[in-house]
DNA sequence: GCGACAG
DNA sequence: ATCTTGTCGC
């Protein structure tokens, strides 16, 4: 054992370091513009030949006991467009050994994700999702890959990222974009463009309603403009996060508080109360 | 030096 | 991420 591996801080140190060449590395292969076979329900372009309209919608998302963070479940949904019903539902139960680290979140979160979505492709699932809405930023993030940039280049998977908080980057700042949207400019806007100090454009922040308080982060994962991504969201806008994260949020919960009792039991943490 | 930092 | 009741309003 040399001088680094002794020490914890240096392993996470390298880690960190390894991380970082291979969010570079993939980065290499991510497609920033529009590169799909479907086109959008209203787009006004005209429909290219042979063309299928945007069906299926994915959303994935993942919850955690609150006593044990690496205990989690990893859910995905697919909803079916224009009525928002959900056709497909998949969790899966699991334990995290990676910890959660802000700018990798991809590394704690993605292996579970592309483990279902590949499944689902492999049967060659007809829900199949044609983009998938991902809880967590695109390219809104320290090195511009995000976990849905992370997911979307290993699915090879039109994604779009959706942050419920903003990751501050290039200056962005959450209460400058709550400001943003009460300017008297900008009352009638439910999109604002997070313009970084760099002048990089690195999605927008969305609000479901003009009277809607704390807005989404919107940005692009892979293989989809962001305009065509802010499309999607407003099409699966019914509540603040958008259905398929929604759905996906509330199921993967749903399902920890249904199995708790039998999860403390396996890790052998039960004490039973008697009242 | 101190604080901020998706989920 | 998770812990939480009621409450105000369309």
């Amino acid at each position: 054992m040399n001088r680094e591996e002794a020490s914890g801080e240096s392993w996470s140190s390298n880690q960190l370091e390894n991380w970082t060449e291979e969010q570079d590395q993939l980065k290499k292969k991510l497609i920033a513009h529009d590169d799909f076979p479907w086109k959008l329900p209203s787009s006004p372009t005209e429909l290219p030949q042979g063309s299928e309209t945007l069906k299926y919608v994915g959303g994935v998302d993942i919850s955690f006991t609150k006593d044990d963070s690496s205990v989690a479940c990893a859910c995905l949904v697919v909803l079916e467009l224009p009525s928002l019903r959900v056709v497909h539902n998949e969790l899966s139960l699991l334990r995290l050994q990676v910890p959660y680290v802000p700018g990798f979140l991809a590394f704690r979160e993605a292996p579970v994700l592309l483990q279902i979505l590949e499944k689902m492709r492999d049967d060659q699932h007809p829900f199949y999702p044609q983009v998938l809405m991902v809880d967590g930023n695109g390219i809104l993030h320290p090195r511009g890959f995000g976990l849905a940039c992370h997911l979307g280049v290993l699915a090879h998977l039109p994604t779009i990222g959706v942050g419920k908080n903003l990751h501050h980057v290039d200056g962005l700042d959450h209460s400058e974009v709550r400001r943003s949207f009460l300017l008297k400019e900008n009352e009638d806007e439910q999109v604002i463009k997070l313009v970084g100090n760099s002048g990089f454009t690195w999605g927008v922040g969305f609000r479901p309603t003009l009277s809607s308080v704390k807005p989404i982060y919107v940005s692009l994962g892979h293989r989809i403009s962001l305009d065509s991504a802010v499309e999607v969201v407003k099409m699966t806008c019914k509540y603040r996060v958008p259905e398929p994260i929604r759905q996906a949020d509330m199921r993967s919960r749903a399902y920890l508080q249904k199995h708790l009792l039998g999860l403390l039991k396996d890790l052998g943490h039960t004490e039973w109360v008697t009242s």
